[in-house]
DNA sequence: AAGACAGTAACGTCGCGTGATGGTCA
DNA sequence: TTGACCATCACGCGACGTTACTGTCT
């Protein structure tokens, strides 16, 4: 179904440098058009500009924020609550670049940085964790595999003596 | 009929044999007594014994299978009904190692232990699949700790000239 | 003008959480 | 009898899926 993959390697991006209509920004990110409306009416996104008629044009940025979204929710399972809270933090960081050295305020965004770096620590840890989990839990399955084999290879052994030749 | 096993012998049933009530069984696997239900209801588990005046009791076994069932759920974000053809896949090995050798089919046998192989092959391609991509995650936000460290470094390193031992 | 594409409700689903109400056990 | 523990509804919520119907674009 979604295997469909789009052979056009130049698609129409929507006349203006890099934004796409839902349609396509949601195929490039593989959410529904359903999933891009919901996270920006959950503040996950902020409301993308618009074309005279109300359709909705998604920026390169939206699509990056998009794909960050898709990496924490899936790969780590966090809720979309965690993640607006992650993607705040982080815009934080964006302000911080842009108003660099135009704000005498520079200890305090050195303080905001530092609240960022213990975010993406925690993050780390987290993920650490979840590798150790899923390698064990791999080791577990590679086991059986070999549990598997093992029989099926004394099963032909055995079925080769008593059917000798017989299929 | 299968209540009375282990009702009417003492009077710490939920020790005996290991037989735990749902609260128990729901601080062990820390999973709640709702969800314990709920899986019931869903058919991944299938329903405990119980004791006469309906309380459930849960076997080793059912504890098992509710560990196996946390981690595919949590580590892989599967959904109960995935889960559930999963197991359902392997009370099928269980069975044939029970019945194995008291039956003439035995090459039935081994076509199903195929099957079951085939599922543990998938299970593993989705592994290594994830534990990637949450590496490529990891290495990226490794990244930008290094920057954030970076930053920091420098800004320390500024300020320090800038206001030259005033605090 | 037509068909693809977009818009906004609004209801359905999944995986439970959270009472409400009442029976069971030590 | 008294709590602690359990049972079964049954409604609620988050994160969307899925119509249904209307408006916009080319």
């Amino acid at each position: 179904m979604w295997l469909d993959l789009v052979s056009n390697a130049m698609t129409h991006e929507s006349r203006q440098g890099g934004f796409l209509q839902i349609g396509e920004a949601a195929e490039r990110t593989e959410l529904t058009q359903r999933t891009l409306r919901y996270y920006e009416e959950k503040g996950l996104l902020q409301p993308p500009t618009r074309m005279e008629g109300g359709f909705r044009l998604y920026s390169p940025a939206d699509l990056e924020r998009l794909e960050r979204i898709k990496q924490f929710k899936d790969l780590l399972g966090f809720s979309l609550a965690d993640i607006k809270e992650m993607l705040d933090a982080e815009d934080i960081r964006l302000q911080i670049r842009s108003e660099w050295r135009k704000d005498a305020q520079a200890a305090e965004k050195a303080a905001q940085i530092r609240v960022a770096r213990e975010q993406t620590l925690k993050q780390l840890a987290l993920i650490d964790q979840k590798m150790t989990k899923m390698a064990s839990l791999r080791d577990h399955l590679a086991e059986r595999m070999q549990k598997y084999d093992q029989w099926l290879l004394q099963w032909s052994e055995t079925s080769e003596r008593e059917t000798s030749g017989v299929e």
